[in-house]
DNA sequence: AAAAAAAGTTAGATTTTGCTAACATAGAAT
DNA sequence: ATTCTATGTTAGCAAAATCTAACTTTTTTT
């Protein structure tokens, strides 16, 4: 399965989901992404046949080791984006809502040498 | 017509082949792009039914002044984004495709205040 | 236990954006 | 003028990612 940018979303989002509600289900990743229940569990359907994600008996979604590695690094492009956007002034509104965007199209390289600036050439405010 | 990211590329495009050729067909797209014929054929009927661009008689296309005004946007956010990814240290040909990348998902507000960022206060090396 | 509500699935449609194959047209070269 | 080559178009296919409608299954409530 090659990892689309609408897959990357979804994996995100369970990460996301995960951390703030304990659990995760296929509606709440409705809810959270604003997508059809249909949607949601295509895609989960995807997932679970790559083992991206298990889903236990409930309905309850865990991240595999590789659905977890993909969701961390896409989140880590996602809150160093949204950090630094905002420090250049950016309202936090925006800045969140162009790190969506902006997350996936970042190679490695950009990613790291981004971070590295933010993180230690530019502790002016 | 609703302007796609595949849209801005096409755009962007023919405004570099224009800059760097003098005129443009679609062949020189198709070359330029990667893509068949047909498909560039496709979205210059598009363009054209929508107004971004003139075809004269000769297949020789013309950006009208909206097809311009979405080009040069496009364009613009690719210069400063890979001058910026280049000036912390990405390498060059990263840097270029990453922008190509970024470059759609950028909104106006994040556009220019990293732009004046990386103009005003960005001139250490 | 029966009914209602919530969650999930299946089937089929749609949009976007690319493709190949085949055809048409135009321009250039012999 | 005929042929070859380059360019462009038409028709139809495909994959990805969404949707709605309808159905099933599970859980909760009474």
């Amino acid at each position: 399965m090659k990892i689309q940018e609408s897959a990357e979303n979804y994996l995100e989002t369970i990460l996301k989901l995960k951390n703030t509600l304990g659990q995760v289900r296929s509606i709440d990743v409705a809810n959270a992404m604003g997508f059809s229940k249909p949607s949601v569990s295509h895609a989960m359907k995807l997932f679970r046949e790559n083992e991206l994600i298990d889903v236990d008996a409930g309905g309850y979604i865990t991240l595999t080791e590789r659905g977890l590695e993909i969701a961390n690094n896409i989140y880590g492009r996602h809150m160093m984006l949204a950090g630094f956007l905002m420090a250049i002034g950016v309202d936090s509104g925006v800045a969140l809502e162009d790190a969506c965007k902006l997350e996936h199209g970042l190679s490695d390289e950009s990613y790291c040498k981004l971070k590295h600036f933010f993180e230690h050439e530019m502790k002016k405010q």
